[in-house]
RNA sequence: AGGCCCGUAGCUCAGUUGGUUAGAGCGCCUCCCUGACACGGAGGAGGUCGAUGGUUCGAGUCCAUUCGGGCCUACCA
């Protein structure tokens, strides 16, 4: 049966096909009612809005890796993907839509919004797919639910309820950070800080009814407008006298109070401070201790308001610039100095926050941070890696309130009633009919929506089934493992264990692994603002999604960031391109082979995959003892890699095998046996070399589902046989591994290499079969080289091998010496002797610093009594071939 | 201001409890378009592990100091 196979591999042939399944097929749909280990994962949130780029990627192709691998290993998993995030990103999709369009979401009124985004999201449902369908399988779509679900509301709103009942949440008046833009609260973490160059400006204020003044330090001087005291230290010398006074609030003309507060730093500025309790946090504190008042002079957008006077109308900047020159045509700027100030930035849209004192709802975070923060100190959830702890503690345990109401659009109601009548919140799970105090029906829901990280806190039991005691949440909660970049450790991760713990009474997780960051090779990280990201689309179109995920798996080293730079994604491709040109060899091959009447269903049925190594002659041929133990042993320390999230360990162990043992020696050594004219032979051979290519196939596919998926299906497989993900993971056999194996094949090697190393030496043609000497005076090695001269004529080109103990007297020729044999080629042509000696001389060098440090190092009697045992042993082994070595170069060197 | 991380071959990075001439991929050099694969094969050159000092029989690996780069947290007007 001929078979056609592309002769490159070609992605995008294969990965549509398979994507399709993947999408399809319900693989990855956990069974409540399975028996056998579980394993759930919580996935982070996916952006479709289309900020996607090659960071995302990772925290799918680590999940989806090991996922496959449990799966394989008989667990019964279960993802939790992060759609919540998907709802809410819907919504800013037709945001921005709408924009684009000239209208204003506002003004369409909150239920013709929602209409118009449940509309885009049945229109966009197909192209979501598709899209993610492109960038592969790694997220699984199936069990899209998007926030506004009811289901998903109902469980934010008894959270909500719960907690307010509980007084944790809790209404109140303060100092928020606001976006003048976003026209929105922020919590802190949604403020990022840019130090930037200031100016620190000096002002003069009056004493009202003395000839004295003060001079107070600000960077934004057109708060002064709404300033209500000045205050300095009370134990400062320079002010005590002035202490009750009042100053003259320059350009308003108001009389403010001259207080004495503790908060001031006598160091800095003048050592006295303009108290301006609407706009700044300090102040606003300062202004509850001493009962000022607060004049707020700016509206939502940040331009000046009424009580700015004079000043009304304008954008805080212009007013600040106008201030400025005001005070100055007055002649109360004492003085400008430059100063490095850090600005608080809206996250999203960069303007700079006001910090405003308004009416919020707050959530109490110290009761929910404690047990959780136990939860991480006793282990029962363990981050990995560890140094995040620290960082999870120290947030942890400096947490502050929460602001949890936000004044956008996008995300959840949050479920109070205003009662117009006598102004009571009504806090409920479903729309009261009545004001609970008054009775009356005019109510109006609070028109702030919740943080989206409240909702999704909530991710790992709100898609359980949760407040219900269902099957799921008893089999899948607590998850596993979650997987996610730092970067959202307190927005996410700690909230879902506080929430978790708090209302479960259970973590939400056992393990929470944080990987690196990626950036661009410019060192920046990757982000859809700064347009420093990749698109993975066009990557993986180029590449293959397979190669994508390798690359990822392969340089997702835990605990310092990834740079993204293009050409490990090359090497990648290649090295599945080298998988897919191994399976053509085979199956070109078995083509004539079968010819000849044996078929692939003999050679590479399950069964018959099962039985290998097969012997011939009563022995299992070297080759293949040394190959089967190669993939134990890559096997043990791929499957110890991925328990203990090493994807790169895991992806350098296959790849090494796959490429070097296996497509290298292995498929290159048994060449001539699978066209064997002993048939028997050639049978012990076929079968041999597809059961290791098909656990070597299995080793792999976690980490290159699609190329494997498709070779796999060329192999028979047993009846009603779906997938590879279903089939099992290659453990480390015990019976496979073969020391002895290992060390013949790899002296072999050792023979091999330097015979090549000879004939390139010489420049000599590769087609150019040369005659060589082998000798050791190691019986052992002699019969080894004996037995496998055939293989050893054929790799290492040669027209013959002669065999000996003691090497032939005579000189000349290309000589190659290690500790255990020697190899000579007499050829004609004098070998270069100047490259030759100064090749040994080199060689020779670092040989005799080697032997000269461990010398040293076996005469130190401390070194003896100290060292252990095994490395005082190692070390005179070496040193006694590494003597034999340089003696033979010595030799040589005298000899030239 | 406090905390964390990084600085290993030209580039991007590995290097788990300190232990035998420090590894990989890419790039580079030489030879080969051989029937699985030029997205390939064979061979090779190239680092003394930012700097200094210390602990130790022994340090890329631990400690201190220092220089350089990055990140996070922070209410200094």
């Amino acid at each position: 049966m001929a078979r056609e196979i592309a002769k490159a591999y070609e992605p995008q042939l294969i990965e549509p096909r398979w994507a399709e399944y993947w999408v399809a097929d319900e693989l990855f749909k956990a069974d409540a009612n399975a028996p056998g280990p579980v394993f759930s994962i919580v996935i982070p949130p996916p952006n479709v809005t289309g900020s996607l780029h090659i960071g995302h990627m990772l925290d799918h192709t680590e999940i989806d890796i090991l996922t496959r691998w449990h799966r394989m290993r008989g667990y019964n998993t279960l993802y939790l993907p992060g759609t919540d995030h998907a709802g809410i990103s819907t919504q800013r999709v037709v945001v921005k839509q709408l924009a684009e369009q000239g209208i204003d979401y506002r003004k369409l009124g909150r239920e013709e919004f929602e209409r118009r985004v449940w509309k885009w999201k049945e229109e966009s449902g197909g192209k979501i797919t598709e899209q993610m369908r492109q960038i592969g399988e790694s997220c699984d779509w199936s069990r899209e639910k998007f926030t506004l679900s009811p289901e998903l509301s109902a469980v934010v709103r008894e959270v909500f309820v719960r907690l307010y009942e509980e007084g944790l949440i809790y209404r109140g008046y303060y100092m928020v950070n606001w976006c003048p833009s976003c026209l929105t609260t922020l919590s802190d973490l949604e403020v990022v800080h840019e130090e930037r160059p200031g100016t620190l400006w000096h002002i003069r204020y009056p004493v009202v009814g003395s000839s004295e003044s003060l001079v107070v330090a600000t960077t934004r001087p057109e708060t002064m407008l709404g300033d209500t005291a000045v205050a300095v230290h009370p134990e400062d010398e320079r002010y005590k006298q002035l202490v009750g006074k009042k100053a003259m609030l320059p350009l308003m003309n108001r009389e403010i109070p001259i207080i004495a507060d503790a908060m001031v730093d006598r160091e800095f500025g003048t050592g006295a401070v303009k108290i301006t309790p609407a706009h700044d946090p300090d102040d606003f504190e300062a202004g509850k201790r001493h009962q000022l008042a607060e004049i707020n002079v700016m509206t939502d957008d940040a331009h000046m308001n009424a009580e700015a006077g004079a000043y009304a109308g304008l954008d805080r900047f212009e007013a600040r610039k106008k201030v400025v020159e005001d005070l100055k045509s007055l002649g109360l700027l004492v003085k400008t100095a430059e100063h490095t100030l850090s600005l608080g930035l809206c996250e999203r849209c960069k303007t700079i926050v006001e910090p405003r004192a308004s009416t919020q709802w707050f959530c109490k975070m110290k009761p929910l941070a404690e047990p959780a923060i136990a939860a991480v100190e006793s282990g029962e959830i363990r981050i990995i890696p560890e140094n995040w702890q620290a960082v999870y503690f120290h947030w942890m345990k400096n947490i502050r309130e929460w602001p949890i109401s936000r004044q956008l659009w996008w995300g959840h109601r949050i479920p109070a009633w205003h009662c117009r009548d006598d102004g009571h919140i009504t806090v409920a799970r479903e729309t009261p009919a009545a004001c609970e105090t008054c009775g009356s029906k005019h109510l109006v829901q609070d028109p702030d929506v919740l943080d989206t990280w409240f909702s999704s806190g909530l991710w790992p039991f709100s898609t359980l089934g949760w407040p219900g005691d269902t099957q799921d949440l008893r089999k899948y909660y607590p998850t596993s493992v979650l997987i996610t970049g730092h970067e959202i450790l307190f927005f996410w991760v700690a909230r879902m264990a506080m929430l978790g713990i708090h209302f479960t009474g259970k973590v939400p997780f056992h393990t929470v692994y944080l990987h690196s960051i990626v950036k661009n090779a410019e060192g920046q990280k990757m982000s859809k603002s700064k347009g420093t990201g990749i698109d993975p689309i066009d990557v993986n179109r180029k590449f293959g999604t397979d190669a994508m995920r390798f690359t990822l798996a392969s340089m997702a080293a835990p605990g310092s960031d990834l740079i993204w730079t293009g050409d490990r994604i090359q090497s990648s491709r290649n090295f599945a391109n080298k998988i897919w040109n191994a399976a053509r060899f085979l199956f070109v091959n078995l083509d004539k082979f079968e010819q000849g009447g044996t078929g692939l269903e003999e050679l590479a049925s399950p069964e018959a995959r099962a039985g290998a190594p097969y012997q011939f002659n009563g022995n299992v041929p070297l080759a293949d003892a040394w190959l089967f133990s190669r993939l134990a042993n890559t096997a043990e320390a791929v499957n110890d890699a991925l328990a203990n999230y090493r994807f790169h360990e895991a992806a350098q162990g296959v790849y090494q095998f796959f490429w070097g043992d296996f497509c290298d020696w292995y498929i290159e050594w048994v060449k001539p046996e699978l066209q064997s004219a002993n048939r028997e032979r050639a049978v012990v051979a076929w079968k041999n070399i597809f059961a290791a290519f098909d656990a070597a196939l299995r080793l792999l596919h976690p980490l290159m589902p699609f190329l494997t998926e498709e070779l796999w299906h060329q192999m028979p497989q047993p009846a009603g046989a779906k997938s590879i993900a279903l089939d099992k993971y290659p453990e480390a056999r015990a019976e496979w591994k073969n020391a002895q194996a290992e060390e013949r094949f790899s002296l072999m090697q050792e023979v091999i290499v330097a015979l090549r190393n000879i004939r390139a030496e010489m420049k000599l043609d590769s087609k150019k079969r040369i005659a060589a000497e082998f000798s050791s005076l190691d019986a052992g090695a002699r019969s080894l080289i004996e037995t496998n001269r055939d293989g050893v004529l054929r790799l290492a080109i040669l027209s013959d091998l002669k065999i000996s103990a003691e090497r032939s007297p005579q000189p000349g020729g290309a000589l190659r010496s290690t500790s255990q044999f020697d190899l000579r080629i007499a050829y004609e042509e004098v070998v270069d002797a100047a490259a030759e000696k100064a090749r040994l001389k080199k060689e020779f060098d670092g040989l005799q610093k080697a032997v000269a440090s461990k010398e040293r190092q076996l005469a130190d009697e401390t070194f003896r009594s100290r060292a252990p045992e095994k490395i005082i042993r190692g070390l005179e082994a070496t040193l006694s071939g590494q003597r034999v070595e340089l003696k033979k170069i010595v030799e040589r060197l005298g000899q030239l």
